[in-house]
DNA sequence: GCCGTTTTCGGCCCGACTGTTTTCAGTCG
């Protein structure tokens, strides 16, 4: 069982315990506990073979039991027993809107419902309005609720979400009288899916920059229009709020809205040991009930005796522990990249040519750009025959005696098959620069099957780095089910470098894994698999994996010069 | 259910909004 299943569980658990009228702080526990379970950069099985379940924080001596059981039998009595106390379909009603706990009971118990087709059966023909307590207007509330998310558009990536969110400041700071604006939530913690989008600005005149947000060509519909808060959906169903606030308060606000909720809970717990009370307004002196305001974060953050904690790393896990040790790193920064290693042609799928990628890459800061253009394996479009991966070379070649400054490396992304074997001969690999190897197909093999497969290509010499690990893309294929320690193991073994890739769909290694490989001494390298010139500045979404992933520079192959990432990759 | 700069017991983040209310409960972020 993963960790992602698991912490399923203990958030059906926590639910159910929450429509039982049970201790809300035993459901936080449980809900604290599956949040850190979904981001833990190592599997909980495997903590549970070492024995140390427990040092996870909100793990405790039942929940380590518990998440034990599941670990060892796939079940958890404790679960089927709450479940069974349930009418079934009950969590469903949980799932609209303005439906909690209280009233999901009530409407099971005193009107019968358990799906949400007899839900709006029962809101059209009014018996939900003629309950106590409630009324037209709660009824109302519910109903718009429940259709609304039958068209939910679910959470973007952020490769989606970042373009238009920058389309947006890019007019509004073009609008007189605004002082700052930036972005909150998940989008500026880099989380690699993004539900709807929070903007914190101050300005001379708030009501006259709400208007003109209400106002942006972009907007298909207004949600709110106030004169601090304003609400819009964009083209895509991307909500984006608008929130103006004074500059005297800014940091605070801005540090409240950033989240996550769970670093900022820990955040102000650790506050009320200090005798202080934090909120969005600022930092209250619980003795003497005054108010400090913060215009920025690192002043807010100081007050807590803590260090600046980039955005990238608020989730709630050590991060405040380690901040408080001053183990807060210098994270990456895309001006560290020198180079990219996973770029494609017009010699296979690409777009451009090598002439103008080698040029695109020189005028991005590059020192070195690695073409990997496909191997000749079946199913991979236009992918090169060995004669034709020859003449590429000769050509790159000549273009390199051209460049001043810059290196153009010859590479091919060569198939892992089915079997583990590459889909080059060994010959040919062993004159290329750069080998990326990659599974393109039988994704569906079973655990072991797969594991060994990605393993035998990373104990192959010719193999530098394994790219697109995982295989996933957001939304639309799911992972390769690989044993992903072993992996990490293998190639911290090897020396081969595991691949972060930047396509915002891609993501891959995500970052609890990058996480997770960094701490075992894994090479990594940050590439875009350009497929053509303008991909080259998607890099920045692999370095946004990278820092929630903890890395610096020194943790990332292709922030050194190319001879020196060359030796180390080489070095085997 | 977790956890310890008062604590192994007694706490546990904070505020806003909404609706149906005679003082507040439920829900959300």
């Amino acid at each position: 069982m993963n960790n992602a299943s698991i912490s399923k569980v203990l958030d059906n658990i926590a639910e159910l315990l929450e429509l039982k009228g049970e201790n809300v702080f035993k459901v936080r526990a449980y809900q604290r506990a599956a949040r850190t379970l979904e981001g833990l950069p190592v599997e909980a099985a495997q903590l549970h073979r070492e024995g140390r379940l427990r040092q996870v924080p909100g793990i405790g001596e039942a929940l380590e039991k518990k998440i034990a059981e599941l670990l060892t039998t796939g079940r958890l009595e404790y679960y089927d027993k709450l479940r069974a106390e349930f009418p079934p379909g009950i969590e469903t009603l949980m799932e609209v809107p303005g439906i909690g706990p209280k009233t999901a009971v009530r409407l099971s118990r005193e009107l019968g419902i358990t799906t949400l087709e007899q839900l709006e059966e029962a809101l059209l023909a009014g018996r939900v309005a003629s309950l106590p307590q409630m009324g037209q207007k709660s009824a109302e509330n519910i109903l718009r609720h429940l259709q609304s998310l039958r068209r939910k558009e679910t959470r973007i990536p952020i490769g989606q979400a970042l373009p238009v969110v920058e389309s947006i400041l890019q007019r509004m700071r073009q609008v007189d009288g605004l002082w700052e604006i930036v972005p909150a939530g998940s989008l500026r913690r880099f989380k690699e899916t993004i539900g709807d989008i929070d903007l914190m600005a101050t300005a001379r005149d708030p009501a006259s920059i709400s208007q003109a947000f209400v106002s942006l060509p972009q907007v298909r519909e207004v949600l709110v229009h106030g004169p601090t808060k304003s609400s819009i959906v964009v083209e895509g169903g991307l909500q984006v709020d608008l929130r103006l606030v004074e500059p005297d308060s800014f940091g605070a606000m801005l540090q409240y809205f950033t989240g996550s909720k769970e670093h900022n809970i820990l955040l102000r717990e650790r506050g009320n040991r200090m005798g202080l009370k934090l909120s969005e307004y600022g930092i209250t002196l619980l003795e003497t009930e005054a108010l400090e305001k913060y215009r920025d974060e690192d002043a807010f953050y100081a007050r807590l005796g803590l260090p600046f904690i980039p955005p990238e790393l608020r989730e709630g896990r050590d991060e405040i522990e380690r901040a408080e040790r001053g183990e807060i790193p210098h994270l990456l920064q895309v001006g560290d990249l020198k180079g990219d290693l996973h770029a494609h042609t017009d010699w296979s799928d690409g777009h451009d040519p090598l002439e103008d990628m080698a040029r695109a890459a020189q005028s991005a800061g590059y020192g070195y750009l690695a073409t990997t253009d496909h191997s000749s394996g079946r199913g991979v479009a236009r992918g090169l025959k060995p004669e034709r991966l020859r003449a590429q070379m000769e050509e790159i070649r000549r273009i390199n005696a051209g460049l001043t400054g810059f290196r153009l490396l010859s590479g091919a992304e060569v198939d892992i098959r089915a079997d583990g074997s590459l889909d080059f001969p060994d010959e040919l690999l062993s004159e290329l620069d750069i080998v990326v190897a990659a599974v393109h197909s039988a994704m569906g093999q079973d655990r072991e099957v797969i594991t060994r497969r990605i393993i035998k290509a990373l104990e192959d010499p010719h193999v530098d780095i394994l790219a697109h690990p995982s295989t996933r893309l957001l939304g639309e294929r799911d992972p390769v089910d690989a044993d992903w320690e072993q992996v990490f193991q293998a190639a911290r073994r090897t020396g081969a470098a595991l691949e972060i890739n930047a396509m915002p769909q891609r993501l891959d290694l995500k970052d609890s894994h990058v996480y997770r490989a960094r701490e075992l001494g894994v090479k990594l390298v940050i590439s875009t698999d350009s497929h053509d010139t303008t991909h080259l500045g998607l890099a920045r979404f692999g370095v946004g994996v990278a820092r929630r992933g903890w890395c610096q520079a020194g943790d990332i192959l292709n922030t050194l010069p190319v001879d020196e990432m060359l030796a180390l990759l080489h070095n085997r």
